[in-house]
DNA sequence: CTGAAAGCGCTTACAG
DNA sequence: CTGAAAGCGCTTACAG
């Protein structure tokens, strides 16, 4: 393996020499600079990265956490960090698993194994959160949110978003309105059910609790609970689903008993991830803009890393209807927000 | 920060002791592990894993590059490997890019920041591969694999999938089959094409040129091909797709022109990714045992860790057919595989 | 069994 | 502008 130290005696200079010249400094002859690199391209030397993070006190490593990255949301979201991330010239450690997966961030902060970490899924008794933030730990939270705490975060706007699905279901007139929300903990979940209940206030009608069923932000539980409400004897004519994984597992409980989507029922989801497009589904949801997002986040960490004590941001994107077949493809254009 | 030096202190005993205690040295007296736990568990320490890994070459971290995590078979396959990895106490670097996204990782390898890399989308093409292996590096490739190189490689039989899809088929009663491959490079693709045209040959049909199409393992290009293919003056009555992802594409495709699978067209996927046992697709498909193939990746390359040397060998698992309404539910006992 | 010391490969004040 | 030196925080021979 080669060194610093062999680059410099090849180009006949000291190894300070070299670490300055790789280090871009200024203090360098041209014709220094010449023949160490040269002798940087003879040697195919490569600066080893432990070595420098370890002066530097920066590796410059994100860590990102993830649960559920079997729910095609995340990898898109995934994508769109990997890819701001090496454009940042940042390495992404991912820790995905359906358990304690943030356990490992924790871990990985406590080591210095990373510079920061990105948690998109994450709710208020995450303690990895709160530690990383207990110990000024570059932190940013993504797609989810968490109250009260001193940390840049980046959602979209889920409560607007739910608003605007109501608004448009009534407004094509319905009433029986259903809805398949998801667990109790994130901040997604909360939001895009104060969002529904608001907006079924706000439009004067009234809400069928038995009409509210809740889930896992899964296919499976989106398919039971649709079943669950269709075999009521009033059952709801729009059902809103927290996401469009359980807004596709419910037009699939839909049609296990045989009901058409929209004929017998509408279906709107969240999050607009690819398969929502697909004729087998034409699902009607709500657009994140996912790429933003992650750019953001992205930008506010390494901000973060550079220097402490600003004062942390929440950011909310506006989201966007997506009007499709799942809901008989009333216009959108009355709909869309400002 | 705190470090082994400050434990050192705080135990009353030298920072080469504290090492040795965190290490699990035999060579030393209870009484003082017993002191430096106190006094570790009283600081709040944790080893620095950077001076750690510089001292003994290792980070603990293995690569792990992919391409398309939009695909939903590779989301599955990155969970497996994420549990794997942490079980075996190591950390995950992910490169996922639609382009040139393993160059990070070969960057990674010369500027030592992992101690292996798992390939999982690679073709023969790939130079970080290639230069990985040059350099002794230890490197394993997972879902394809590429021949002619000295290199553990574990992959599902591709070849007698297909071979036995066919044989499904025809047995089923099919002779005019058609089928949407996958490009040229990968080799999940080619085995899977070759065993299509095996099967073929061997039932003693003639393969018309003009139903076998090439796409992206893309839902889109799936659906183009199929809308093609039933167009045609004599179409296929059984189409035979390279993945899942294609094969939803082409259910999308017929029914985009009124068809119904499997009423006017049989649909065959491989993978049996979540989505392929959903009600919207039903998809009969080849599943792969995804757990077991990056169980063996990760041993395999933590052994090349260890000490190099070994012969590497391609490890080939068995498949396994799984039939499902998009072929009329043929019953698949009797074309179970050995 | 324990300590003092060397060294992993860099970066960066400090002199000159 | 350049070199000699210190030091990041560990692990591990080497003495004793």
């Amino acid at each position: 393996m080669v060194t610093s130290r062999d680059v410099a005696r090849a180009a006949g200079v000291s190894q300070a020499t070299v670490s300055r010249v790789l280090q871009g400094s200024d203090n360098v002859t041209d014709e220094t600079r010449k023949r160490v690199m040269e002798a940087v391209s003879a040697t195919g030397y490569e600066p080893n990265v432990l070595a420098r993070a370890m002066k530097t006190q920066r590796t410059q490593t994100i860590g990102v956490v993830v649960a559920r990255i079997t729910n095609p949301y995340y990898p898109q979201l995934i994508e769109a960090l990997s890819a701001e991330l090496a454009s940042a010239n940042q390495r992404m450690v991912l820790w995905t698993s359906e358990g304690a997966g943030d356990a490992g961030a924790l871990e990985a902060i406590r080591q210095r194994m990373v510079d920061g970490v990105v948690f998109t899924t994450v709710t208020a008794e995450s303690v990895p959160l709160h530690e990383a933030l207990r110990r000024n730990a570059p932190v940013v939270t993504l797609n989810r949110s968490v109250e009260g705490i001193a940390c840049d975060q980046v959602t979209s706007d889920n409560l607007g978003g739910s608003t605007q699905v109501v608004q448009y279901l009534v407004g094509a007139g319905h009433s029986r309105l259903g809805f398949i929300g998801g667990p109790i903990g994130p901040s997604t979940s909360a939001e895009r059910e104060r969002g529904f209940r608001q907006g079924v206030a706000a439009a004067g009608l009234h809400l069928d609790e038995r009409l509210c069923r809740r889930g896992d932000f899964s296919h499976e539980d989106g398919h039971a609970a649709m079943r669950d409400l269709l075999t009521l004897a009033d059952p709801p004519t729009a059902v809103f689903c927290v996401n469009d994984l359980t807004a596709i597992g419910a037009i699939d409980g839909a049609r296990s008993l045989g009901r058409d989507v929209p004929e017998d029922v509408w279906v709107v989801g969240y999050d607009d991830i690819a398969m929502a497009s697909w004729e087998g589904y034409d699902l009607t949801t709500v657009r994140q803009p996912i790429t933003q997002m992650a750019e953001l986040a992205v930008k506010l960490l390494l901000q973060r890393i550079g220097k402490t004590g600003a004062e942390p941001r929440h950011h909310r994107y506006p989201h966007e209807l997506v009007v499709r077949g799942s809901t008989a493809r009333t216009p959108a254009r009355t709909f869309d927000h400002d």
